[in-house]
DNA sequence: ATTCTATTTGAACGATTGTTCAAATAGAAT
DNA sequence: ATTCTATTTGAACAATCGTTCAAATAGAAT
């Protein structure tokens, strides 16, 4: 029970100082990154997967058949389109005082369906 | 600056009942979609996203290497992994008192390299 | 103009997340 | 046995997330 020393770095690990330094050479920006976790992120979510599903088979959508499909409010459903919309995932169409919803491209829904095809 | 009634149910909406009807029925179920998602969220936040590409690239690597690369704590690393490890993501090999992270399988890698590749 | 409609929005709230810190563990070396 | 080593863990905490609710908006119909 006695308290460990600390250390801010490891001994052994400074024999793989090539590995460390390729690899942090060769890492995504931080912008990169940024910009494949926001796509995966949106997928990360149940409702949205599902909203995704929907219209990666439906050409297109109002607000209130994706709240009827997923069983959720208009307002949940509303709220997670905008951010869909924000990301560039999901593109909104007005329609007298209609609203419908389409994916925006086809890289989304191959996305998804190669994970469902796992 | 009237309050509205409430509704439960939009009139409109039910002329595209059947685009609901089809779309409740071939719904993936919760647990399908729970398996994606997890998957996705996994990949959806940037310490985890960057392990995954760093040891896309290096056969294995240990939580010390894998600390210096992200520029993280060896805490913040071993919690990630452990995560990963828990979602199948990553194995864990022991070897004297060092401990070696891999990718479990190319699918996450294939996932990581195609997103990119956008 | 007002009252429908469908949808959007902002605030609130609890739930989940990711990092840090301190302490625990387990194998290796002394 | 103790003291290194590398790693893991649990608690704490702020930050972010997702839903609900109430109210706002904007187009269509009256």
């Amino acid at each position: 029970m006695k308290k460990n020393r600390l250390k801010d770095t490891c001994d052994v690990c400074s024999i793989d100082k090539k590995k460390v330094t390729k690899l942090k050479k060769i890492m995504p920006s931080d912008s990169v990154i940024k910009g494949i976790i926001v796509i995966f992120s949106a997928l990360g979510n149940k409702t949205r997967a599902k909203i995704v599903f929907a219209l990666s088979l439906e050409e297109r959508l109002c607000v209130c058949d994706i709240s009827n499909i997923l069983g959720l409010t208009i307002s949940a459903a509303s709220h997670q389109l905008r951010k869909l919309r924000d990301l560039k995932i999901v593109t909104r169409k007005n329609e007298g005082n209609m609203v419908y919803y389409s994916l925006n491209n086809s890289y989304i829904r191959g996305l998804l369906a190669n994970a469902l095809r796992k």
